[in-house]
DNA sequence: GCCGTTTTCGGCCCGACTGTTTTCAGTCG
């Protein structure tokens, strides 16, 4: 947890230097070693305890002395001395949309303002509108702006904004004049939580298009809608709001514009200084030298003049894609076989192994793997050793009986507080799979073993063909069990235990940066939907996309293998086959 | 604060939109 505090303490001081009006730069960089941190899957104490910290991408001996005050004291000097000079909230009212810095300071100095609620009663009280260099207008953004924050609230997750994002793409898609339009952004990048949905489209004229837009069903507010460029408020399903933003270009810009657009911004910084270094520019609009543009109209050409194969968005992270030689083929959707993790009506599921069968080979899945709760798992109707037994020949009958899909017997057994599996060895042997998961003890209210000794201690089980959700984590909802992932992927890959990608939305466990430290580690993955219901079976694409940031090929996730090939993966674990060690895409 | 195929100093990516400005600053991505 300490890498994430130090990033949280490197972007406040960002925050409250810009509040001081330092150089801009400086800020920078500061926000950049807090993402670089955010990054690094290493103890950052550890990195610092061996003198590693300038080894790091972006951080100086500046920066390294600052770090080693945090991981030894706690304290950071410059936050110190920031926090005497700028009250706490400060620097949440620079995060509310239409107010930055500037005015933040600037009601910070004037009114003596000093948080949300001081804010809002200047918004009142007219005071605020008086200030040099805002008006009724500003004001009445920002006043929007705080509205929005509050129903907003935090980051939407990838599977709430993504429908809602291919919804608009798609009527965007069928106004006239229109020739493409495509998802950018994060979204497209496939991160877990996303801050606004941006489409770009290609269409000439420009003006009609984004007009059309605005007046979209679902859309609350326009926050901007220039001949570009359009942003707007809609309101989702689920009552929340999220930002949409569309940009317009002409057809020869759309490769350049969606480069662009899709970002991350620290990719595409890095892009830009290699056309400088060839001395071209680079904008949205094309790739240019002097006013011939030299590129423009597909991303591939963009990647290819500035000598570099194309790389996917999602590995877009400027974290080591700009040394690929050539583009990695990343893990498809069309490469899964199968789903190694769902759950029947025998426990928590809504249907029938048959029912869930035939859904899967509906997908063009070869196989599947039932996999019911143990008997532990008491609400979620886990089964006891005797039903158990007869639930495994229910699938053995269901695999007979049902013709083009083979269904693995499975289960999910619960790793107990004691790090002991839930069924016996007698139990698991007769599983074709065992995904093994912590479900209880995972705030460690009860006594037992650590979350990492329990994991470590199922891994060491021969039966024991993946972890299950390997920290527990719940988007929003509830954070990430104290895992020690270098232990747990070093175990792993020595035993050739399997870690799980939970693909649901919610979950996204293992997460990027875990998932490509184990595939540094020679750890296979598996990318699973824990379906409950067969509509689930859908999220397997965002456990794809999560795959794709972690760097992961097919080659690398046990579910792309053929039957065949993945009984026979499972058997190698099973017989205590020393796995030979694979390198990742990327070093962690 | 970082960093070096013109550099150990002087650069550091680039453009759209808005509002309040009478030529541009602030914010955003």
């Amino acid at each position: 947890m300490r890498n994430s505090e130090l990033a949280r303490a490197l972007d406040r001081i960002a925050d409250l230097l810009e509040l001081d009006e330092a150089d801009g730069f400086r800020v920078n960089t500061y926000r950049r070693t807090a993402r670089t941190i955010r990054g690094v899957t290493e103890d950052i104490a550890v990195v610092a305890a061996e003198n590693r910290l300038t080894d790091l991408p972006g951080i100086g001996k500046s920066t390294a002395q600052k770090i080693q005050q945090f991981v030894t004291t706690g304290h950071i000097d410059v936050l110190d001395e920031l926090d005497a000079k700028y009250p706490p909230g400060l620097s949440r009212l620079m995060q509310i949309p239409g107010m930055g810095p500037k005015k933040a300071a600037l009601v910070h100095s004037q009114l003596g303002v000093t948080d949300v609620e001081g804010l809002k009663r200047i918004i009142a009280s007219g005071e605020l509108e008086k200030l040099p260099g805002l008006g009724a207008a500003t004001v009445k953004k920002i006043a929007e702006g705080l509205k929005f924050q509050e129903s907003f609230g935090e980051r939407t997750p990838l599977g709430i904004a993504l429908p809602v994002a291919e919804v608009f793409a798609q009527k965007i898609r069928e106004l006239p004049g229109v020739a493409r339009a495509e998802i950018a952004g994060s979204l497209r990048r496939g991160m877990e939580t996303i801050g606004d949905i941006d489409i770009l489209c290609a269409a000439c004229p420009c003006e009609p298009v984004l007009q059309a837009f605005i007046k979209f069903h679902g859309v609350k507010n326009v926050l901007a809608a220039g001949p570009t460029k359009a942003s707007v408020v809609a309101e989702m399903e689920n009552g929340r709001e999220i930002q949409i933003d569309l940009r317009a270009v002409e057809n020869e810009s759309y490769g350049a514009a969606l480069q662009y657009f899709t970002g991350s911004k620290e990719h595409s910084v890095r892009l830009r200084e290699r056309a400088i270094a060839r001395m071209w520019s680079l904008n949205e609009y094309g790739l240019w030298d002097g006013k011939i543009r030299v590129a423009g109209a597909e991303e591939e050409e963009i990647y290819s003049k500035l000598g570099l194969p194309f790389i996917p968005p999602e590995i877009r992270e400027d974290r080591g894609e700009f040394d690929l030689k050539s583009t990695p083929q990343l893990v498809t959707l069309a490469d899964i076989h199968g789903d190694l993790h769902l759950h029947t009506k025998a426990s928590d599921g809504r249907f029938t192994i048959e029912e869930m069968a035939v859904a899967a080979r509906g997908l063009g899945y070869a196989y599947i793997a039932v996999c019911d709760h143990s008997k532990s798992s008491t609400i979620a109707n886990g089964l006891t050793i005797e039903r158990m037994r007869e639930h495994l020949d229910a699938i053995r009958e269901a695999d007979k009986r049902i013709d083009g899909i083979g269904i693995l017997a499975g289960c999910e057994c619960d790793i107990l507080p004691d790090g002991s599996m839930d069924y016996p060895d007698e139990i698991l042997a007769a599983c074709d799979w065992v995904v093994a998961s912590i479900h209880s003890g995972i705030t460690r209210t009860t006594k037992g073993l650590s979350p990492t000794d329990r994991t470590l201690a199922a891994i060491e089980n021969r039966w024991v063909s993946a972890i299950g959700h390997p920290t527990g984590r719940l988007i929003h909802e509830r954070p990430a069990m104290e895992i020690d992932m270098d232990a747990v992927v070093k175990a792993a890959a020595r035993t050739g235990t399997i870690l799980e990608i939970n693909a649901n939305w919610h979950r996204l466990d293992l997460k990027d940066v875990h998932a490509r430290q184990a595939l540094a580690a020679g750890v296979d993955l598996v990318i699973n939907t824990d379906a409950h219901h067969m509509e689930e079976y859908r999220q397997m694409r965002y456990g794809v996309f999560t795959a794709r940031r972690a760097g992961a090929t097919p080659g690398r996730v046990v579910n792309c293998l053929s039957q065949n090939d993945l009984r026979k993966r499972i058997a190698r674990k099973r017989d205590g086959e020393l796995l030979h060690s694979k390198a990742g895409l990327f070093q962690p």
